[in-house]
DNA sequence: TTATTATAGTAACACATGTTACTAATGCAA
DNA sequence: TTGCATTAGTAACATGTGTTACTATAATAA
C-alpha cells in the first residue's frame, strides 16, 4: 500500500494558501465594494489599459473570456464601466472606467497593497525573490507537463 | 491615480500558479477515474485514516463540510467508499474505502507523485524548503489579516 | 466576387460551489 | 429530569463556472 501525505504535497498546499489569501481579499471586496474576485481583476485591467477589448484583456489575464464577459456584463450594470464599440473592427468594443468605475478603483487599490503588504512584510528580500524564481520554475514544469500529455 | 500591476500583486500571482497545477492534474483525474479534484482528496483522507467521519476530514482538510459531504455522497454511489453508522456516536459514520476504491487509490499515487516530481525536480533544494518556510509565513499572515478585520 | 477560416462576444445549458436552514443526536447545565 | 447549546450531516436554494454552440464581423484565399 502506497504512502502518501496530502498535507505535503505541493499542488494541495499551493491550494491551500492560494485560496486562504484570495478569500481573505475577497471577502473585503466583496463587503465594500461588491465586487467579486474576477470584477475587481477585471476593473483593474481596464483603468491600466483605457480602452482595452474584452479579448485583450483574456490574454493579459488568463481568465476565460466567458467570466470576462459576465464580470464586464455586471460591472456595465453597475455603470463602474462603460462600453463603446470599436470604429476599426466593429466585433469589438473599447471598454473602459466610468467616473464611479475610477473612483473604486482608487479606493480598492491602497487597500490590496495593504494586504500584499501584511503579507510580504514577513518574508526577507531572499525569499520575496526566491519565490518568484519558484513561480517561474512552476508554471515551466505546468508547461511541460502540459506539452506531455498532449 | 493608483499604480498597481496585476501581473506582480502576489495573491493573483499564487492563484494563477496554483490553478494552473490544479487544473492539470484535475484533467487527468477527471479523465483517467472520473474523479474532481475534491473528491480524490476525500478519497486519499479517507484512504490515510480509515475508517473516518466526514467530520473529521473537514478538521483535516479545511475542505468545507458541504464539499465533504457531496464528494462522499458521489463515491458512495460508485461504491468507492463505505459507510457505517458509528456504535459510539449514532450522528456520525464511518468511512472507508471498498476494494474498487483502494485499486484506484494505488492507480493515482503515483501518478500524483510524478506530477509532484516533475514540478519539484525544477527546485533546487534551499529552493524548497525555502517554499515551505514561505508557505508557513503567508498562512500566518492570513491568520493575522483575519484577526484584524474582525 | 465567393467561400473558408478565424475572431469577438454572448446565450443557454449543465454542473459545481457557497449559503442558509433544517433534522437528528449528543453533551452540558440548571 | 428538563432545557439549551453544540455537533454531524444534508436538503434546498441561489450563485458561480465551464462547455457548447451560436451570431456577427473580419481576414484570407481562390
Amino acid at each position: 500500500m502506497q504512502n502518501f501525505d496530502l498535507d505535503n504535497f505541493l499542488p494541495y498546499k499551493l491550494s491551500i494558501v492560494s485560496q486562504s489569501i484570495s478569500g481573505l481579499i475577497a471577502k473585503t471586496y466583496e463587503s465594500k465594494f461588491g465586487l467579486t474576485m474576477n470584477q475587481w481583476r477585471v476593473l483593474v485591467i481596464i483603468s491600466n489599459h483605457n480602452p482595452i477589448s474584452a479579448s485583450e484583456i483574456c490574454q493579459r489575464t488568463l481568465i476565460d473570456k466567458m467570466v470576462v464577459s459576465r464580470s464586464v456584463k455586471a460591472l456595465r450594470k453597475r455603470k463602474l464601466v462603460l462600453s463603446r464599440p470599436s470604429k476599426q473592427d466593429a466585433r469589438k468594443s473599447k471598454l473602459s472606467l466610468t467616473k464611479t468605475g475610477s473612483h473604486i478603483y482608487e479606493d480598492i487599490i491602497p487597500i490590496a497593497k495593504r494586504y500584499e503588504h501584511m503579507l510580504l512584510k514577513r518574508l526577507t528580500g531572499l525569499q520575496r525573490t526566491t519565490l518568484d524564481v519558484i513561480f517561474d520554475e512552476l508554471m515551466r514544469g505546468v508547461e511541460e507537463c502540459d506539452a506531455d500529455q498532449n
